[in-house]
DNA sequence: GTCCTAAATTTTTTT
DNA sequence: AATTTAGGAC
């Protein structure tokens, strides 16, 4: 911006205003100032980073507020991230004190989704007390589909069919809209269906999965027009943030409610769209204009963050893509240090580097907290965690593993939510027989059979089958204990303490038991995970809000932590930080650009990956050093690589070459001269022009994977269709069951028959199972 | 039904 | 290399 700032703007009104001007404005620059007073109509706000896009969404809220324009709850703000939607809460509560509280509608898309179905969870088929599948549930279902199906799941793996319903939903596409292509796709042709089914049953179970949460709520306004028109007229105001991460379904679901006031303000950065692979379509952003007629637009260019090197580097780099809007980003930091470019002989020597690298720093007086290493996938932690143990630096692996993922917790959940909806088959599936408890496989599937054949959960239909003796004896038993012990700890839910049941639950239940006895080294950290979970129940104050909680956040928060410690995160997690210095190391042809998004995406996936370059660069302040090893150990064998070509493409008057990395000696940089001739010369192995080996290579595998078998054979399933819907049984009636053969019925309790058998003696069994003869 | 051993598969990024 | 899955013995 070549304009003198607004402070000096010419004429006695600007000035005027400047005077009168809340407080809060005073220290915006001038864009930034009109981003947040540009309160009515249709508003994108291109945001580069570090030029202080979250100042100025926070900033907004506040001034609608101060202005009168809403009150709180009048305002939908969403985020991408809890992690965005914590800060931003924060901040805006800094600004505007206690008026946060009223906020209700600030949240991910998702905990906004989970929100309003809720509320109208009847007109999508749903109660609203449905549950919330995580991605393992949704595996574990979409695989008992498939096996229902006859289909061979090696050669069509569940994880694939959970990708294509991924997408499907992410575009807003419910199973009658799927292009029959596409759902083609999948199992010669049979996509679309288990994508039906897989709905279908989800209705069933009254449950969701991520992808719903949009969906669902999208649907609830396309086929309500009165719930629409009722949001439509509260949010008098929205804010989006990261827009550019947008998908189709979130894209109409925000644009059905804009209809209304019509004053949504949308703030993004096309170049850091970093999750197409998700369904984010950066075209959202690049059509703003076109979608919200008469909008106006805000370019966000005064870099607040990086030296101007750094800056130049990343602008240099991203200029690479052709598909932007483009924005040029000032700074007026002095120069600074360039970026150093370092080539290494393998993984372990960067990993070493690299902690010499910040030990030398934090003598240098540099906080641990202001050190970062940016990795493209999470496997390259571990060096780095490696050396920091023997190092002795303290450091901090950010959403990592996460911890409700582990088998553990999930184990624990699940206990929970049987205790508080015995409903929930998945949950209570997972279990069932954990630990053992002599309920195997046959066992699972009676009681699988009964719930099919007559409708009802698995809980109903365990507690069916324990009053009969179609069981093992021992499973039996084991089995009734159980839904004894259920019944008993509902009814502590309502007088005790909720982590109180809670260790009650995984006391008596042999859970906790199950671990100590376990001999593994890892039982013991396991024991201390689900302690942790008990703890931070909590900071809730009921068990269902806990159990919401989690469904939507998966993450715990780290709460107390004293000591400075280095952060170690992927690039994608790192969005939206920044840090004094940053290291970024991997980039070598392969894994930076990865493989699998050049294979899968070609070119787009190219840029979204340039994308991501740009995003790690630009999170340092101050200084930032990227890296590349010559070899890389990927499963057990060690493998070459070459220089990312992003290392080619970051403008020479930025960089600065060190080679005088230990071990480096054997990696030629440039020929015998390499100090001569330009750096990167003899590294460019690939054209200008990007072709994609790996693409064919793709399409290759592809054509074979389906061509190979002709047809995926059908296994007979014993699709247990009883008559439950038919007439009961009476006494006298003869009839045949599988294990117990041909008897007479003695007594009729419901769908309880007493039965003598011929040769088995008097049993008691249910109905489902038996046929007349 | 459970436990043990062998084999296969895995690693991109996440709400 | 590590972790999950399948198969086989008990």
């Amino acid at each position: 911006m070549t304009n003198a700032p607004a402070q000096s703007g010419s004429g006695i009104a600007a000035r005027a205003a400047a005077a009168s001007a809340p407080p809060y404005l005073r220290a915006l620059n001038p864009e930034q100032r009109a981003a947040v007073e540009t309160l009515d109509g249709p508003l994108l706000v291109l945001a580069g980073a570090g030029t202080g896009k979250t100042r100025v969404l926070t900033t907004r809220l506040a001034h609608i507020l101060a202005q009168r324009k809403a009150w709180p709850g009048e305002i939908l703000a969403v985020t991408f991230t809890n992690k965005a939607a914590r800060e931003m809460k924060e901040r805006i509560g800094g600004l505007i004190g206690g008026m946060v509280e009223g906020m209700t509608w600030l949240g991910t898309f998702h905990s906004i989704g989970v929100k309003m179905l809720r509320r109208h969870a009847e007109l999508v088929g749903l109660k609203s007390d449905f549950s919330i599948l995580d991605t393992d549930d949704q595996l574990r279902l979409l695989k008992q589909l498939i096996q229902a199906e006859g289909i061979d799941e090696k050669r069509w793996p569940a994880r694939q069919l959970a990708a294509h319903i991924d997408g499907w939903k992410n575009r807003g596409l419910t199973p009658d809209k799927v292009p029959a292509g596409e759902g083609a796709a999948y199992a010669n042709g049979k996509g679309a269906q288990l994508y039906r089914d897989y709905q279908a049953r989800l209705k069933v179970l009254n449950a969701v999965d991520f992808g719903d949460l949009l969906l669902e709520s999208l649907r609830l306004f396309q086929e309500n027009p009165d719930v629409l028109a009722g949001y439509q007229k509260k949010f008098r105001y929205m804010l989006v943030d990261e827009y550019q991460d947008t998908n189709v379904a979130q894209y109409l679901w925000l644009r059905l409610l804009a209809q209304g006031h019509r004053n949504i303000c949308c703030v993004g950065d096309d170049d850091q769209s970093i999750y197409g692979w998700r369904g984010a379509e950066v075209d959202n952003i690049l059509r703003f204009e076109k979608d919200f007629p008469g909008a106006c637009v805000i370019r966000l260019e005064s870099n607040y963050r990086s030296t101007p090197h750094i800056l130049g580097a990343a602008s240099g780099l991203i200029a690479h893509n052709e598909g932007r809007l483009g924005k040029t980003l000032r700074t007026d930091q002095n120069a600074g240090e360039k970026v150093r470019v370092r080539g290494h002989w393998d993984g372990d020597e960067e990993a070493s580097a690299i902690g010499e690298d910040i030990e030398q720093a934090q003598r240098a007086g540099t906080s641990l907290e202001e050190v970062a290493i940016l990795v493209r996938a999470s496997f390259q932690m571990r060096a780095f965690e490696d050396r920091f143990i023997t190092l002795g630096l303290p450091y901090r692996v950010v959403g990592g593993p996460r911890f409700y993922e582990r088998a553990e917790i999930r184990d624990a959940l699940a206990y929970l939510k049987v205790t508080m909806s015995p409903d929930n088959d998945l949950a209570f599936e997972r279990i069932i027989n954990v630990p053992k408890r002599g309920i195997g496989d046959n066992s699972v599937q009676k009681i699988h059979a009964i719930a099919r054949a007559t409708g009802t959960s698995l809980h109903r239909a365990a507690l069916d089958i324990v009053q009969t003796e179609e069981l093992p004896n021992k499973a039996r038993k084991a089995l009734a204990d159980l839904l004894a012990s259920f019944a008993r700890w509902r009814t502590q839910v309502d007088t005790l303490p909720h982590t109180e049941v809670a260790e009650i639950i995984l006391d008596e239940s042999g859970y906790t038991e199950m671990h100590q006895q376990d001999k593994d080294p890892k039982a013991p950290s396991r024991l201390e995970n689900l302690k942790e979970l008990v703890r931070s129940m909590n900071e809730f104050e009921t068990m269902e809000g806990f159990l919401e909680h989690i469904a939507l956040v998966m993450d715990v928060e780290q709460s107390g932590e004293q000591e400075e410690k280095a952060s170690i995160m992927t690039l994608h997690a790192a969005k939206g930080l920044e840090f004094d210095t940053v290291f970024l190391p991997g980039w070598e042809e392969g894994l930076f650009p990865h493989q699998r998004a050049l294979d899968e995406s070609g070119k787009a996936g190219l840029e979204e990956e340039r994308r991501l370059a740009y995003v790690g660069i630009t999170r340092a302040r101050k200084a930032c050093t990227i890296s590349f090893a010559q070899n890389r150990r990927v499963h057990a064998m060690w493998q070459t690589a070459l220089p990312s070509r992003f290392v080619d493409e970051l403008p020479a008057s930025h960089v600065d070459v060190d080679a005088m990395s230990s071990s480096y000696g054997g990696y030629n940089l440039g020929g015998a001269d390499r100090f001569g001739g330009s750096r990167f010369d003899d590294f460019k192995p690939f054209n200008s022009g990007y072709n994609t080996p790996g693409w064919k290579r793709a399409q290759a595998r592809h054509a074979d994977g389906s061509a190979l078998r002709s047809s995926p054979h059908i296994i007979e399933g014993t699709l247990t269709t009883s008559d439950a819907g038919a007439t009961s049984y009476a006494r006298g009636d003869r009839v045949f069951h599988q294990k117990f053969g041909p008897g007479t019925v003695t007594h009729v309790d419901g769908n309880k028959l007493s039965i003598s058998f011929d040769k088995a003696g008097d049993k008691r069994v249910l109905d489902s199972f038996v046929s007349r003869a």
